[in-house]
DNA sequence: TAATGCTATGATATCGATACCATGGTATCG
DNA sequence: CGATACCATGGTATCGATATCATAGCATTA
């Protein structure tokens, strides 16, 4: 391998001249920057920047914890990361928690061996041990997606609340009074939110005493098994509101299964809109909220506070919810 | 910061020591191993993975260069490779090139520069650069899903002549004989090979006369337009068969804005599967590629190499393709 | 004209770990 | 009992870059 000494003895000049150079850095006059800029082409040299890190104290790569990148919603976020680290200089390491508070805490512990500056992670249960293990290592973290109850970092987020509470109103003003919420496990924070947003607009509506709350999990399967119990109750909702994209669809799949038809027989909403790309005819009636756009201003949040243009204390950014309504919430009853 | 040299004075020895208990290579005496144990968890040490990395030439870290990671096909790809590569105590970098030649040699630099242990490749093009720049800098990569001609790696891959034979046999054993291809770039094996199947299914059932192949990219907007412009023609073709995902929604999108039915109309076929969890209810029928299993071989495939237990020769896999039959190919014709 | 500041370059130490070589003690064996 | 092998540990050099400090020439300025 050809380093910085190789290029050097080419040159002519010292190993840090050619630093100076390649980093444009100090001072270098136009004749030296040229020797050294033909040995670096000639030599094919490229710069190892294990080495570079070691001394300089900076990887330039950041790290996206998240639960799954498989779910369409958090493949858009890792784009949004990806193109604005990369636009400024800074590669992503993206790691699969899968909703294990385990996995996660074994991913901080890679990360911090591997040096990244910065931490953009969607955390995987409310405990606080990662985020603290990161921060008792110097390592910025900036929260996606979901918070967590006494930590202080900056958070990139939306408005779960008021995006429950929009689309369960959706179903109240439509005429529905039994209306289930299926959500995703108690300990996460936009799974409790949306749980919040639903109790809302039921007690505003005066039909506090109709909840049917489920916890679970975001996934497929279990939307279709919270289906299939709040389905067998005596006296079961006309309508459903999911939590997340997954348990939507498989709230679907089992109602469909039962021989249901949604949403004459029974109405359906959800969060998370699918990817334009990836759906034939849209039919789910959803909070959908800006991934992308989420990723980008994590991203972006965290490379401020990595190059010290943020201010000390943290931000909470709440980003917009878009209420999109299709088919799954059907029509007015009566 | 806490070093080695930390945790060795406080355990009493010698740094080289600390690094043998961490390593568990050379010996130790149980004693000192649990001094060092103590005074490591005490001083919460956690080793600097750039200085080791910087020693011993291995970073233990792999990227997957894809063309990206929002379509579902590899954000499967890029689960297998992540899940198999962990197991392995490899981490993974993921680079999306959006199926540009410079973004994927720029991104090859900057692998480079990482020191990566090894790249699996999704080539964006047929152009051999990239590769001869890994090789070049002693870094071994696995093509997946697409080869490049006149080059020396292991590659994983399905076979895309075969099944695109057996699909557009299946069209033609439904009655069609005007049948249309819309495939990817010209250039891109895939493409290509997609659009040898068909040609060999049509001319085998004495139809080679009737070709009508389409390149262009593998994205929706570019199936949305060559459905248009293949439908048309004054006489247009009964069926279509499109090269990946996103061409057949493109394709579907456009067929259904033209008042026309599928299969009812047109009948369709595709490449790639949309992930179960994905869908509400699987329509298309296609040639299912084993995503997940392709990531996870090509990651074996290249971790044998990096630790020697491959053989000298380059390996091609080929894993079997999975004709799914679903609405879309629609019933026999007559 | 001496002081000051800027340009251009280099020497040396160092980042945090491991490779390599060396040392000494103890057990084993012919 | 001496040779050999293995166990346990340490010293030093080194990976490839940059931080820091130093040096020297030349132009500018009071």
């Amino acid at each position: 391998m050809t380093t910085i000494h190789d290029v050097a003895k080419r040159a002519g000049v010292a190993p840090i001249t050619v630093s100076r150079v390649i980093n444009n850095t100090g001072y270098a006059s136009q004749e030296t920057r040229e020797r050294v800029e033909t040995a670096i082409t000639e030599l094919g040299y490229i710069p190892n920047v294990l080495a570079r890190s070691l001394r300089s104290k900076r990887t330039n790569t950041l790290a996206l914890v998240m639960t799954d990148i498989t779910n369409p919603f958090f493949t858009v976020i890792a784009r949004g990361v990806e193109d604005t680290a990369s636009e400024s200089g800074y590669t992503v390491i993206y790691c699969n928690t899968d909703e294990s508070e385990t996995g996660e805490y074994k991913y901080a512990q890679i990360l911090a061996q591997k040096q990244v500056d910065g931490v953009i992670l969607v955390p995987a249960c409310s405990n606080s041990k990662t985020v603290e293990f990161f921060q008792s290592n110097n390592i910025p973290v900036v929260l996606i997606d979901r918070s967590i109850p006494d930590v202080e970092t900056d958070v990139v987020r939306c408005d779960s609340v008021s995006g429950a509470y929009q689309l369960v109103k959706l179903l109240i003003d439509l005429g529905h009074t039994r209306i289930a919420v299926l959500s995703g496990p108690r300990e996460i924070s936009t799974a409790e939110d949306r749980v919040t947003g639903y109790r809302l607009a039921l007690a505003e509506a005066g039909l506090a005493g109709n909840e049917l709350v489920y916890y679970g999990s975001f996934t497929q399967a279990k939307g279709y098994d919270l289906a299939v119990q709040v389905m067998a109750k005596t006296s079961p909702p006309t309508a459903l509101f999911c939590a997340n994209n997954f348990i939507s669809i498989g709230a679907l799949k089992s109602l469909r299964d039962s021989g249901l038809r949604v949403p004459e027989d029974v109405a359906l909403v959800g969060f998370d809109d699918l990817p334009v790309n990836m759906v034939i005819d849209p039919f789910f009636t959803v909070a959908a909220q800006p991934a992308y756009e989420m990723g980008q201003r994590g991203t972006e949040l965290l490379i401020e506070r990595l190059t010290g243009g943020a201010p000390d204390e943290c931000q909470e950014v709440i980003l917009p919810i878009e209420i999109i309504v299709r088919k799954s919430s059907g029509l007015a009853r009566f």
